[in-house]
This record gives C-alpha cells, structure tokens and sequence, in this order.
DNA sequence: CTAAAAATAGAACGACCGTGCTAACCTGTC
DNA sequence: GACAGGTTAGCACGGTCGTTCTATTTTTAG
C-alpha cells in the first residue's frame, strides 16, 4: 500500500515488492498467484484502512449536518496525519486509472460514486433536519465539498505544506455556513 | 501526450512508443537520446498545448474578474473538449509526480505554484479594481476556485460525465458571486 | 550530381518483468 | 515419528525495458 500510493499501483510489481522486503519472487508469487491479485488484495487493504481511518470515525457522529463535517474533517485529518505516505490511496487510484479502462478503472468510479453518494445522502438528511438549506442541491454540494479534499491531498502531497490543509478547512467551513438556515441573530 | 495523459509519464517509454508508432525503437531513440528526455520534451510540447488551449484564451481578457473567471472558464472548457484523452496533462503529472522526488517533482510543483499565483494574481488586482471585496484572501480564493477545476478534470476523465463539468461551473460562479460586493439592487 | 546530414533499422547487451517448475524447509496434527 | 500444508528459494522461459553499436536508407545542401 506504502509503495502502491507513491509510485502507483503499476509499479506494484511482484519483483519490485520481493525486492523491497528482501525476499525471492518466488516467495512473494506464492502468496498472490498473479500481479493482479496483488493489486487487488492491496486495493481491498487500503479500503480497509479507509474505513477505519475515515469512514468509521466520521460515521459514528449523528446523522446529518455533523456527518457532513466529520466526513470533511475526517478525510483532511486523514491526508495531513500522512496515513498513506503518499497521499489518499484512492486518490491516486482515481488519477491513475480515471482513463485506463479495465476492472480497476470501474472500481474506482464505483467507489467515487460510493463517496459522493455518501455525502449527498447526509446533506439530504442535515436539509430534512433544517440543518442546511432545502434549497441546495445535495449532489451539487457534495461536489462542492469534495473539491478542496481532493485539491488538498494533492498539495499537501506535493510540497508537504500543512497550510493547504487550512485552507481545505477554511473552504470547508465556508461552503457549509453558507448553505446553513440564518439563525436568529444578525446574517453573516 | 496522448499516452502519458492516459497512462502516465511513466508509461511513456522509448519501446511502448516505438511500438505504438510502427517504427524501431532505434528510430525513436535517436530522436531523443534517452528515456529522460523524451519525457522531458513531452512535458514541454504539453505546456505548449497548455498554453496554447488555456492560458492564451483567458490571458487575452482584461485584468481582473473577467481573467479570474476566463481561468476557470479556459480550464474547464479544455477539460470538456477533451484536448487530452486522459484529461489534463499537468493533473496528471500533479497525482504522478507528487510524492516522488526528481526534477519532475520540482517541475510540477513550480507549475502548480505559478498557477496558483496567476489566479491569486488577477484576484488581487480585481480587488483593486473594486470587482471583488478586499476583504477575501487571494491565496484562499485561488484554492478554492481551483479545487473544482482539478475535480471536475478527474470525474469528467473517470466517468465521461459532462454534468461535472456543469457542476462546477455552478461552483466557480457561486464563490465568484460570493466574492463579489454587494451592488446597489436586491441582494441574491 | 555529389557529399554531408538526418532518419531509420537491426542486432545485441544486461536488467527487470510475470510465471511456471522443482526442491527445500518450517509448522503443525495425528 | 510420520505426514501434510504452507512458506520460501532457485532456476528457467519468454517478454519488455533502455541503450549501444553498425548499416542502410532518405533527405537536404552546395
């Protein structure tokens, strides 16, 4: 997973991963059967890692507005505490193989639809909470949102910069305070 | 740069395009003397197409607003034509390149930063002309104008989908109307 | 028309790739 | 103590990789 989110999953190849832990291809070989069942089983491990260093955290709050920002919150941490060395593993799934067509390439549509869908379904229950606006398209927001992630994992990837990571969360808050109800007091 | 913005820059080898050409792998070796070099002149003949399909277009509209939303205008029209098959080439090379050292690293974060500095650029001096409020951050505007751009380029790659293109088009125009000060009529 | 230059081909080298064999080991259970 | 299952190693095969050589062809210049 460490060697699959730098240099991408094509360059997780039986030799390389021998190599790396010392070991003959062989030995490797005997665990995975093919190149393609490694990458596979890397992909079901790092969505395990997902899900207990995202998902899980995030969902554990109640239902709507503060899922919505647990989920935000929960991916940024998951970017800035570097838990994949080489930023979100599905990130650079998605890149890689947005335009290869192949198994892997409909799993990560699959998946990035799972996310989005996610999100739009928490909006959609934060509306009926009168958390968020009724007026706001839920898909449209989760778009909204999802931006400065994805943005961030890059950056933050690239020149190991925690600032972008505020400026996710600054756009984050944003974007989440202007889809709330005015409440009360004086507009802001 | 058709193959390196589907597969990768690091798929872009002398062998994979002799083949995909018809010709030796002398042939093409011979024009450029190493693997290095090939990617390297690939890298720049795609700042060309960059600068020819984007950068050109916007950079012809007065400063200011119309240059900020004629960036993201640019950028998302070249994502939607499809000027490369496998979406945007420095995209691309942001999600390769990122967590691996080298001078390409260097490069793309040189390019990422001089992006990020044209549009907090041309928001600065809309905020001189009065186009957008004074109070905004320019750096923060920048990222969140740009997280869109860099999703919509891999959902759109992903899934063929123009209605991410429409999404964010819908974001840009909501942070740029955002952004705006209020003018004397009815607020919306 | 000729001579220099550029383009292309072909063969070879060592390195790495995935994969299939065979053989050794290590760790259990009966 | 034998026997099975799982783990590892070693070796070989055909393929691709970048690169270096040597020809050969095509293009260009004078």
């Amino acid at each position: 997973m460490r060697l699959a989110s730098i240099e991408g999953l094509g360059s997780l190849t039986i030799g390389r991963l021998a190599r790396e832990l010392g070991v003959s291809k062989s030995g490797v070989f005997a665990h995975f059967r093919s190149k393609e069942r490694l990458q596979q089983e890397t992909i079901e491990a790092a969505r395990g890692i997902f899900q207990r260093e995202v998902l899980t955290p995030a969902l554990s709050a109640p239902e709507g507005l503060q899922q919505v920002e647990g989920l935000c919150e929960a991916y940024l941490s998951y970017v800035e505490r570097g838990v994949f060395p080489g930023g979100c593993f599905f990130a650079q799934l998605l890149a890689e193989f947005d335009a290869q067509a192949g198994p892997i390439h409909d799993q990560v549509a699959a998946d990035q639809r799972g996310w989005l869908t996610l999100l739009a379904d928490q909006i959609h229950t934060a509306q009926r909470q009168d958390e968020l606006l009724a007026q706001m398209d839920p898909p449209q927001l989760a778009f909204e949102l999802y931006g400065p992630l994805e943005l961030s994992n890059y950056l933050f990837t690239l020149n190991q910069d925690p600032s972008v990571i505020s400026r996710a969360r600054n756009a984050v808050r944003g974007i989440i305070a202007r889809a709330k109800p005015p409440r009360g007091g004086h507009s802001g």
